[in-house]
DNA sequence: AATATGACTGTCT
DNA sequence: AAGACAGCCATAT
């Protein structure tokens, strides 16, 4: 089945992005592994659509692309809150995903 | 129906 | 380390 149910997946990926507590991190392969494995589609550049249209009242600075850098010109405003939540960061200046990698579950 | 696009990811250069 | 390329899944035109 193509066209899969967007109110279901959305809803998902929101809880996703609730469940990651301050100071941590997820990312879109990630969240695009959980959701798809219950709603059976998707893909991490389907996570990204949903955080695009319904990202604005999550925590969408805790999701961040596999190698721990922001999808956009987020960074600015990310940053503060990475500062303020004592998220582990990189000397990039992105997030250490590695340390930080929180899987949410469904 | 075909092509382009996107808050992605992994591999190769 | 940084850029190019190709897969990927659903939507928009």
């Amino acid at each position: 089945m193509s066209g899969i149910d967007w109110e279901e997946y959305t809803e998902r990926v929101l809880q996703c992005v609730e469940q990651v507590p301050s100071g941590r991190a997820t990312t879109y392969g990630v969240i695009a592994e959980v959701v798809g494995a219950a709603l059976g589609g998707g893909g991490p550049r389907l996570v990204g659509s949903v955080m695009a249209a319904h990202g604005g009242p999550v925590p969408w600075w805790r999701v961040v692309r596999a190698d721990g850098s922001l999808p956009s010109s987020h960074q600015g405003e990310a940053r503060l809150r990475y500062l303020e939540e004592g998220t582990p960061l990189r000397a990039s200046g992105n997030v250490d995903i590695k340390r930080a990698l929180f899987r949410p579950q469904l």
